[in-house]
DNA sequence: GGAGAGGGCGTTTTT
DNA sequence: CGCCCTCTCC
């Protein structure tokens, strides 16, 4: 069977496709391809006869790499052996766990996720007596944040206070002394964090020669997918592994850049080209995803953005739908809209094939209430995670006991069952445990049964074979009356969780594999979407993922964009990209959602709500906007003009501008309140906003009062 | 030193 | 409203 080139690829994707010696930049656009350029590339690799071995595809997710080799192997006719791909972080988790002693763990180490990190942040600040009895000391998910950014964007924590935290700067000090420590404690522990996977692969291959030349001569060939978001380590990591032959392609959209908050660097994209001399750029601009239409909205999105982008997309797929802006009164009520358009879409796609998505995790809880009401299945992505579970990080920790006996976080969530037994006492145990105190250990047994208990089982546990499945089973005996004592209302349910936790453990033999996959990639309801369940996602994890219908929901200010997204302009550029984004997901409708009111859980009222920016900025042309109606259904509402009848109408969505003529107060959804003091030009008017100076602005944006 | 009760507070996004 | 942190009592 050999491959048609020719017909399966248009002319740019395919000139990515043979580029296969030197560096090679892709610049592509939403839907234009990408994906399907990068299974060609890794089959035509693999048909002119490199060895599978030979390449390394760097993928976001572990499930995006999974795709790409299975659909090429599937073009191919055969499997790929031994082909590198996965995500940045679970292959320098697997580097690493190589050649651990070269990294000064030689006894190994253990990942920490987002929950240990914070732990540790609030032991050491405890430790060092900072913040005691000040209500407003930044908290511990606040500290590691600021830690963690100040390691992915590489600026002193100093830095980071200046740029976007000026609130903390008093706090600077102590942040320096926290983020010592908190090394420290990693260090003293054999605990790694996220972060230090990329730092200490760096590390390791500006150190170790031998072992970097190993690496390129087995990699030669490097892909790295969604380049844009790769921060500045990843960049050096890619530039160590590419060595002097640069066989590297790198994929991305740099209109589609949104993990600049934890550290992605846009200038990575942007600079290639001068990091690799003489690379190739080639662009993917045409579209397959999506109908014109829909296309004619997210350029518009684009078309707002401070920093331009050379970038319209077209396609060729028409439609005679217009993307529809959807006004409910409430969230409420946008939840049970909602649950009838998924109805409505389902007699055309299957349920797979629909996506809501939000900005943040917990903006579907009411949908999923309406669903789980009305019988329709969800699968969700984003939000909690498999791991982070109480119940199942409770039962991993005996396992990171078996593995890494100096992990204090494991014991300290081991030894909070014990009854008697607090956070100073499992200090005194693990010193007891580290130093055989065999004495206050016997002390201790004899006042704990519990803690007799524990301990006999965790020897028993050290005593068996290291298998993942085996020693799950047997913790899973241990821990049930645990379970049933702690979470008495939902322990059913947990115990579900606990045994899908053992099946999964039956895929490993080994146990830092097992352990490190379920912290970097490891829901496995993720795995495989499931039949005929609505998808419900964060535009985040929805990233790369395209769906026939699309709906958005809680398109108002302080959710989309996000609150905290609103002081810097940075930020609100990142919202509006992710908002490209979300809508760009959609193949063939797009429905935007935008409730007049929120549930606000401090007040326990509904509060009123201004429609998001990125709604209003919309020219009318190119939706249809609906409102609810007080007796519960919709109605088509048509664009009121602010022109004269034969002019284009360019009416404002939510807050059409009424008669022009009239000078008088108006507002802005930035600005404010402001007064009218001229008219330059029939769609544009002169305003003095109290605090901000006069203003030209056009009628659209703008309300009159 | 641990466990339970009251009070402030405020929901991004992810490997 | 619910979480997390702190304070107080045993």
């Amino acid at each position: 069977m050999s491959i048609d080139f020719e017909n399966d690829l248009n002319e740019a994707q395919r000139e990515a496709v043979f580029a296969t010696e030197g560096p090679v930049l892709v610049i592509a656009g939403a839907g234009s391809g990408k994906t399907r350029t990068i299974v060609y590339r890794l089959a035509h690799l693999v048909e002119t006869g490199v060895d599978p071995a030979q390449i390394l595809l760097l993928t976001f997710t572990r499930k995006a790499a999974q795709e790409m080799l299975s659909r090429a192997e599937s073009i191919l006719g055969r499997p790929l052996t031994g082909t590198s791909g996965g995500t940045f972080h679970s292959f320098a988790y697997a580097t690493l766990r190589r050649n651990a002693a070269d990294i000064g763990f030689a006894g190994g180490f253990t990942l920490m996720d987002r929950a240990d990190s914070e732990n540790v942040c609030k032991e050491v600040k405890d430790e060092l007596e900072l913040g005691k009895g000040d209500r407003s000391y930044p908290k511990k998910s606040t500290l590691l944040d600021m830690i963690t950014k100040s390691r992915n964007k590489e600026l002193s924590i100093e830095g980071v206070l200046e740029r976007e935290a000026y609130h903390l700067s008093p706090y600077l000090e102590d942040l320096n002394a926290v983020a010592a420590g908190y090394a420290r404690f990693k260090r003293d522990h054999a605990l790694a964090d996220y972060d230090d996977l990329l730092f200490l692969l760096d590390e390791l291959l500006e150190k170790n020669e031998p072992l970097r030349n190993q690496l390129q001569t087995r990699y030669r060939y490097i892909m790295v997918d969604e380049y844009q978001d790769t921060n500045l380590v990843q960049a050096r990591i890619v530039r160590h592994l590419a060595g002097t032959r640069g066989n590297v392609m790198a994929v991305g959209d740099d209109a589609q850049s949104i993990y600049a908050f934890r550290g992605a660097n846009v200038a990575n994209i942007l600079e290639f080209p001068k990091i690799f001399e003489g690379a190739r750029v080639i662009r993917l601009e045409r579209n397959y995803r999506s109908v014109q239409p829909i296309l004619d909205l997210t350029n518009e999105i684009l078309k707002g953005a401070t920093t331009k982008f050379d970038k319209t997309l077209y396609s060729e797929l028409q439609s005679d739908r217009l993307p529809e802006v959807v006004h409910p009164l409430s969230d409420q009520t946008q939840a049970r809209l909602v649950v009838d358009e998924i109805i409505e879409l389902g007699r055309k796609y299957p349920l797979h094939d629909v996506a809501v998505l939000f900005r943040a995790g917990y903006q579907s809880f009411p949908l999923e209430v309406a669903l789980t009401r009305v019988g329709i299945d969800y699968q969700k992505f984003g939000g909690i995670r498999f791991h982070e579970a109480a119940h199942i990080k409770d039962v991993l920790s005996y396992l990171r006991l078996v593995q890494n006996p100096h992990d204090l976080l494991a014991w300290q969530r081991a030894l909070d069952h014990v009854k008697g037994v607090g956070p100073k006492s499992v200090t005194k145990i693990y010193q007891a445990v580290h130093a055989r105190d065999d004495k206050y250990l016997g002390k201790m047994f004899k006042k704990h049964e519990q803690l007799r208990e524990l301990f006999a089982e965790l020897d028993a546990l050290r005593g068996l074979p290291p298998r993942p499945a085996a020693l799950i089973e047997r913790i899973l005996a241990f821990y049930q009356p645990i379970l049933v004592e702690r979470y008495p209302d939902d322990y059913p349910k947990r115990q579900a969780g606990l045994e899908q936790l053992g099946q999964i453990a039956a895929g490993y033999t080994d146990m830092e594999q097992f352990l490190g996959d379920l912290s970097l990639d490891g829901d496995p309801d993720d795995e495989q979407r499931k039949e005929n369940a609505v998808v419900l996602s964060t535009v985040h994890s929805a990233k790369g993922l395209e769906w026939s219908a699309v709906i958005l929901i809680d398109l108002v200010e302080d959710r989309f964009p996000s609150r905290k997204a609103m002081q810097r302009a940075e930020d609100l550029e990142e919202e509006r990209r992710l908002m490209y984004v979300a809508c760009t997901r959609a193949r063939e409708c797009l429905k935007l959602f935008v409730p007049a009111s929120v549930y606000n859980r401090a007040s326990g009222l509904s509060d009123p709500t201004l429609p998001s920016p990125f709604v209003q900025e919309l020219p009318a042309g190119v939706y249809e906007r609906k409102n609810e109606s007080y007796g519960g259904g919709l109605r088509p509402v048509t664009p009121l003009r602010v022109h004269a009848p034969d002019s284009a109408p360019s009416a404002g969505s939510a807050a059409p501008v009424g008669d022009p003529s009239k000078l008088g107060f108006c507002r802005h959804k930035i600005f404010g309140k402001g007064k009218i003091i001229a008219q330059p030009e029939p769609n544009k008017f002169k305003v003095n906003f109290p605090g901000f100076g006069i203003k030209t602005i056009v009628g659209d944006y703008l309300e009159l009062l």
